[in-house]
DNA sequence: CTGAAAGCGCTTACAG
DNA sequence: CTGAAAGCGCTTACAG
């Protein structure tokens, strides 16, 4: 195992630097050398040592990825397309999980990085200046996900108006008592980002474009979980004047929100529509309309923008589309039906979640 | 961001080599020096450069997590839990996923992790006697998550009574023809491993011991996912004498089975009663009976016997208990009810996945 | 307790 | 196209 760049120079009659030149392809070697010193290398079972060739050319050829969770689908299918893209370049992919805001701070200002990894790809978290300069300061090449800084790569989507055409379906839909339920960061977490700001702008845009008033009681934040959209829908649902549909933030919230409605014996879309975000894979099984943002896309966006910088390309900011994907948590609001009281249909068959 | 550990020596009026010994808590220095070194790398911002140690100690001090996916629930939490524990023991984590055959052929055969990991976690994949020895001949440390191996560190559940234990559970409510939907691989992937195949048996087992007859029509098997368990539900709906329950291995499968009987209009659990494995997160939204088997503390467990491996100590073999969570899913068999005809309950509230 | 020196295993100007 | 040698930045016997 312990063969050297020495034992391979023997076997093939050469020296060393013929084989660490013949080795990684190095222009300058003649065909019958190389393939010589290929073979001798084959033979020998010989791979270079990386910590040697680390500390003898400063690049690590490997790249960190930067999560606030690993425990979410989103992160996970992101994670996964953009490892892929790195690790078909070549790169090694190193994971660090930052859930807490003590994690974040020991990461940022501890220089970790540096000579650990070529470059850096950041989820779903926005770095302030000073971190961004840290990151910098290490060397490191950095592409961004969910979030932009001037200067540095960057995948997004258009948060704003994903918000919007959202709410609009709702508004098209004849709701006019919209909720929105969206994330805030626990005290010592720092999941969230900007996209779910965003978010609410759009929401907001959109009701005020229709004319509808808004209400800071129909804005509900809780953590971004199944556990944290039941909270906020429990909190909605004791409302002086109950809305009659919801825009989450995201699809596990959503989840939770249609878990809270289930056991409020409240029926979804008849007397309550949800509306997600992220096109969750289990979104189908429950029937959950939502707003797709092409997430295993946006992995591999990511991995390719950090790979050209690595390159000495110019740091690429991209952005992704979004569409809304209409399943069955969404309807016209029951106040508009013809017979409000005397149930409208067998109502047990085909509703959304009812295996 | 360059210092090295001479510029620390310089400042702090010491040689290197007591640098480097004062840095990392070497024993044989003396108080003073230490704390006079230590302030001169703080007010440098000096760290070692990782490649340098790794050459001269030959310790990476990172260990690799080897899985089949990411983008799976079981998996990010696994992956979580695990580097949380590695992270606190000061080691990194290196991903590799390895979804393909082909993409596991080149892992095992080029001595990829050779000088790039200490050791390895390997999870949900049944080495080959040839694959572990290729691990131990780079040095590496190796533990597995849900398989053994004779001399590795290991963490597992008891498979075969976990099954038993599942379709016990649905005997008991009354059922006699239970299906069972299992794992099966791709032609180009290797999920699965075995814990599927001992869950298969302990279905067996189950049956056997009720003296109730085997079918092979009632078991199917398919790809790990909502759509495999949909796939091998949509094909017992068309057996000759469709069961009245299933025992599927995995809940992402079991979403898919409810997502089937859902749109052909049966109704969970009075029709047809289904039971998962995993307690998925998302078990809870949608109300499906499961078996637990504490999924995040196989994840700290495999970390930690790495990590004692990793200090010379034994390879452990652990396994994790699982119990039956009974959620909305299971009931007993519609035929055995009373009236059988007239619906026996308001039957549109309460019911599992009804939002 | 401290220091001078060799060595870890590569890569890369510099000559030839 | 090929080789000898310096250097990357640490750690660790070996002396003292």
């Amino acid at each position: 195992m312990t063969t050297s760049v020495e034992s391979v120079a023997e076997r093939a009659g050469v020296s060393v630097s013929t084989v660490s030149r013949a080795l990684r392809s190095v222009p300058g070697v003649s065909a019958a050398t190389r393939k010589r010193v290929q073979d001798a290398a084959d033979e020998l079972g010989y791979s270079a040592s990386p910590a040697a060739s680390r500390l003898a050319t400063g690049r690590t050829m490997t790249v960190g990825i930067v999560v606030p969770v690993l425990a979410k689908w989103f992160f996970g299918k992101v994670i996964g397309e953009a490892t892929h893209t790195l690790r078909q370049a070549g790169f090694d992919v190193l994971l660090f999980e930052l859930g807490t805001r003590a994690q974040r701070e020991r990461f940022f200002s501890s220089a970790h990085l540096h000579g650990r990894t070529d470059g850096v790809i950041i989820m779903a978290l926005q770095p302030s200046k000073a971190e961004l300069e840290s990151l910098t300061a290490q060397g490191q090449a950095v592409a961004l996900l969910g979030a932009e800084a001037q200067g540095f790569g960057s995948v997004s989507v258009d948060n704003v108006s994903a918000g919007r055409a959202a709410v609009r379906h709702l508004l098209n839909l004849g709701h006019e008592r919209i909720a929105f339920i969206g994330i805030r960061d626990e005290e010592s977490s720092n999941l969230g980002g900007v996209p779910p700001l965003q978010r609410l702008m759009g929401y907001r845009e959109a009701l005020a474009e229709a004319g509808v008033p808004g209400d800071d009681m129909l804005e509900q934040f809780d953590e971004n979980s199944v556990d944290g959209g039941a909270a906020a829908m429990s909190r909605l649902l004791v409302t002086e004047q109950v809305p009659t549909a919801v825009f989450v933030a995201s699809d596990e919230m959503a989840f939770g929100v249609l878990k809270v409605l289930r056991k409020a014996g409240l029926d979804v879309p008849r007397d309550f529509s949800v509306l997600g975000f992220d096109n969750h894979e289990l979104c189908d099984v429950v029937g959950l309309t939502t707003m797709d943002h092409e997430v295993a896309e946006q992995g591999q966006d990511v991995a390719r923008i950090l790979l050209d910088i690595l390159q000495g390309g110019p740091p690429a900011n991209l952005s992704r589309a979004v569409r809304l994907v209409v399943r069955e948590t969404t309807a016209p609001p029951h106040v508009l039906r013809t017979t409000p009281t005397a149930p409208d249909s067998p109502h047990s068959a085909g509703h959304p979640g009812t295996p």
